[in-house]
Parts: structure tokens; C-alpha cells; sequence
DNA sequence: CTAACTGTAACTGATATTATTACAGTACAA
DNA sequence: TTGTACTGTAATAATATCAGTTACAGTTAG
């Protein structure tokens, strides 16, 4: 899986987290740890989702329109990752005269269907808001 | 994930389905579709399992040990592709001064490692003769 | 008009993945 | 005991993916 899914969940916690649940690209970049241009591409993603809302220009930026308790991280994952379980590479050969060798990418595309199936189902069960929430039970530092 | 555990599944599923339930590096290559080098390399760490035996020399190659219903992707799995659900890039900075910045790393490492286990369990319930079954089950080409 | 933003594409460098080569070690069989 | 056919493993090369960065057009507030 890449990093995006992360950087994603990561941006949506800050601005539930933040008072006036706003920040600019170069405020939560700082925050996550990577550069501004690479969480406008995850944001604008977040936006065509409908979860955040952008203003462009001075005084713009990113502020969360959805509610943190209702935001899942399935939503989340379907918007920025889905797909990312299978691997790119495929074993066996439609062509090939063994029954194994020409069925195997066929079976093993519906078993990574089905597991994906399963993390998004675990991923629908974790809001936002639970992830604010769990960042607060850590300790202090 | 990387497909090395695609390949462990296509060559246990071989051996399950050839009369002798043996092969050479060279014929499971072909049948998966790579290169003999991987395959030897792949089913090193299922002999450290226990799953096949290797004889080297002339007359040598793979066989499988155990029974195709006993084993299940979930033990492949571990031997070969263990933490590869989690990105390699974590976001957040340990030292920062707001909470979420230095926690997020932490509150995502166990989201992934939870995620993983339910990824594990689904795997458990597929065994090399399940997946066989399911070869078996598709349209003759 | 200017400063401060987003949107997006292009490019670069780093890292991960797969293919290939190479060769030492092992076992069988003539 | 020698040749052939294998495995085991490391090193290297080729390719693909990922993350960082730059660049600049477009937008908005003041």
C-alpha cells in the first residue's frame, strides 16, 4: 500500500483536531511530514470525495465539511487506495495447457477481491473521530 | 504486497495437483510464470516451513510434505509476506508539539497491525485444496 | 495590483521489485 | 570417478513504483 492513504487520514484527523478545522496545504504537510504539493493531491482527492471543501487564493485552504463521527477510514481508503491489496505482478499463463498454470491469475484475482472485501469491512468499523480519539489516549510527551 | 506470495500459493497448488506431487524450480517457473532462480528462492522459506522437502542433484526438485487441506494461506502468508500490508512511509514526527502530529505514526501502526490480523484470519479459512478445488471449478479452456 | 493560496503536471532521485547471471554444493547414475 | 542435473544463494541489472521537488497557471482577499 502506499503512503497516501495514510497521508490522507492523517490530514482529516489535524483538521477534526484543529478549532477551527482549517489549515493550509503548508500547515498540515508540516504536520504529516511530507511536502505541500503532495498533500494537495491527496486533498484534492478528499475533495471530489466530498469530505473537505477548498477555498483557493489568500486566506484559502482546506477545511473539513464532513462530520469526524461519520467519516470512516473504508471511505477514505475507496477514495485514495482502493485496489492497493492485489499485487501488480500475476502468476500463470491463461494459455498454457495446464489447468493450473492457465487458471491461477483468475483464482487468485477473486481471492484478493474477497480480502479486500474483508480490510475494507474492518476499515468501515474506524471513524475519524475514533482516531482522534485514540491519539488523545496517548501519553503526553 | 509483493507477489512472492502468489508464488508460494501457484507452486504449492502444483505440487497438490502433478500425480507425484514433485517438481523441479524449472517446470514450476514455467507453469507461474517467472524465473527458476525466484521459484528456488520462494520455496527455500516454505522448506524452512515445513511445507515441501528439496532434494538437490540429479533427479532433484520440490515436493510437497504436507496435506493441501491443511495448510492454509494464512501460514504461507506468514512465512513469506508477514507486515506487508503497511507502507514503508509512516507519516507524523514523534517530537512534534501537537499531539496529533507526534502520534499519528503510532495510532496508525496499530491500525495496520489490527488490520493485518483480520487479513490473517480470512486468509486461515483457504486452504492449497481449496484453491485447488477452485481450479478445478473453472471453465475448461 | 499584490500576496497568499490551490490545482496540476513534469521532472528527479530514491527505493522496491523482478529478472537474470553466476557459481558452489549435492546427488544420482553410468 | 566423472558427467549431468539439480538446489542454494548472492550479486547484478533492468524496470517499476514511490516520494520529493519545482514550476507555473489560476483564484481570491484586501
Amino acid at each position: 500500500m502506499n503512503s497516501e492513504f495514510t497521508i490522507a487520514v492523517h490530514s482529516l484527523v489535524l483538521l477534526a483536531y484543529l478549532p477551527e478545522r482549517m489549515a493550509t496545504s503548508e500547515t498540515i504537510a508540516v504536520n504529516v511530514g511530507t511536502h505541500p504539493a503532495r498533500v494537495r493531491k491527496v486533498m484534492s482527492c478528499l475533495r471530489r470525495g466530498g469530505y473537505v471543501d477548498t477555498r483557493e487564493g489568500s486566506g484559502g485552504g482546506y477545511w473539513l465539511t464532513a462530520q469526524p463521527a461519520e467519516v470512516t477510514l473504508k471511505d477514505i481508503y475507496r477514495v485514495i487506495a482502493i485496489g492497493s491489496l492485489m499485487p501488480n505482478w500475476c502468476s500463470g499463463n491463461p494459455d498454457a495447457d495446464c489447468i493450473v498454470g492457465s487458471n491461477m491469475k483468475e483464482v487468485m484475482y477473486g481471492i484478493f477481491c474477497a480480502a479486500e472485501q474483508r480490510l475494507e469491512s474492518y476499515f468501515a468499523g474506524i471513524t475519524i473521530a475514533d482516531v482522534l480519539a485514540q491519539i488523545r489516549e496517548c501519553e503526553p510527551k
